[in-house]
DNA sequence: GATTGCAGTATTGTTCAACAATCCAACGAT
DNA sequence: ATCGTTGGATTGTTGAACAATACTGCAATC
């Protein structure tokens, strides 16, 4: 160990360069075309055709297609082909069972973790709000995931945080099965808002409180939508 | 439909026959040698060995390798193949951070969940005190391991359930890394009853007490012991 | 008229062989 | 000691081939 080493110690090492292959380039892409809506829930992904359009061979998009079949984004149906995920009224209870696992003890538990986790709530508020001072709808939507992440990343797990960013993704797709009014997502603003005040002012058990009230509401409206969808229709 | 078709509603349905690719079943057999650790944590995986081991192909183990490095258990590294996860203390902590995220709210909200899942719990009490009676050490664990998944079943959802199997996985990976004396479980099994019987009797708040002093102590141990091994020698 | 049986076709499942890209260890030069 | 080079081994990716299966439509049956 030479004195120069010690420069090398104090670069910002976490940048480390990650060499990425095909495959997982491939299932960046199209894990953004499903969460975008790009791809409709229920489409078949067709292996020549995707393959030909991407320039890859099947074999790498098929590996692709694991990766994101582990993530629930797409199903795999033997000898049918894989599709993109097409959530039930009975997925939309599951994942709200799950969100209250995941959100609400986090934000009860708010005061053990740093402030600088407590301000990314905030900045996902705000985010929110800004996105609808522009009328942009979609980063509306987007700014409440990045809240709801938030949320679920004061419990300090990075495994906690990479299932609920799966989770939100698979909401999100929720919102693509039917395509939901655009005023949707206005009243979650102020909400987001309540909740983000209370957590500032060291209130967890009020901000959790908010949250779950959310999240009830949340859960009922999709799943009457839901209902009144799967019930006349078929699946 | 015609009157027979009555008859055919009334099958026990749900045991649908799933035909399974090769990819999947290669899989679940490297999954089963990971957490069984007949594969040690760290080890590489030829895929022109593996392949010829098992009669598939390369390409076919690479679709399996894409699925379990989506679970963490392996490990992809560009160019130079997929590794045998080899958890850290740093994963410990995180793993710990993420079991108290998942069970202690499960186990406040039991009140909520059917008698069925809490019974489920006293049955992995009672097969990890078999297992201890037979001497069998191995089964202790599993039983131990059954045991936590049936406290985040107690928050009712599938996805939820899946992402502790896959929690508790990597735990036994873990315990891989250092081979922990045979008796490391033993007082495990008189926690875990105590748990139980505290659910069982509807004191949520006591048995989540009792579950966070183990998890606190079990993390403890297994964090002094990484320290132990990863200061001295390298990682 | 609805169900069953049977093409034919399209697509996926899987394998194989080849080549490019990269890592790694060993050797040798500075 | 450090660095550049070289060669061998392994992965990354491809394209083509074939088997296995699902789907459509039509004829045959009751």
């Amino acid at each position: 160990m030479t004195a120069t080493d010690d420069h090398i110690d104090r670069l910002p090492a976490p940048a480390l360069v990650r060499p990425t292959s095909q495959a997982e380039r491939v299932a960046d892409l199209l894990r953004t075309f499903v969460i975008d809506g790009e791809l409709a829930p229920g489409v078949r992904l067709s292996e020549e055709k995707l393959s030909r359009k991407y320039q890859v061979s099947r074999n790498t998009l098929r590996e692709a297609f694991r990766l994101l079949s582990r993530e629930r984004l797409l199903v795999h149906r033997m000898h049918r082909g894989v599709f993109v995920a097409h959530p039930t009224g009975e997925d939309v209870r599951d994942l709200f069972n799950a969100r209250r696992s995941l959100e609400l003890p986090a934000v009860r538990e708010a005061g053990q973790a740093p402030r600088a986790l407590v301000d990314a709530v905030g900045q996902a508020v705000e985010e929110g709000e800004a996105a609808h001072a522009e009328g942009d709808w979609w980063r509306v939507g987007s700014a409440n995931m990045h809240f709801h992440e938030a949320l679920a990343a004061l419990a300090q797990s990075a495994r906690i945080n990479e299932f609920m960013r799966q989770v939100l993704a698979e909401t999100r797709l929720v919102f693509h099965v039917m395509a939901m009014p655009r005023e949707f997502h206005a009243p979650y603003l102020s909400w987001n808002r309540r909740i983000h005040l209370a957590l500032a002012a060291g209130d967890t058990e009020a901000a959790a409180e908010e949250l779950a009230r959310y999240l009830t509401i949340s859960e009922r409206q999709l799943t009457t939508a839901f209902a009144q969808m799967e019930g006349p229709e078929q699946a």
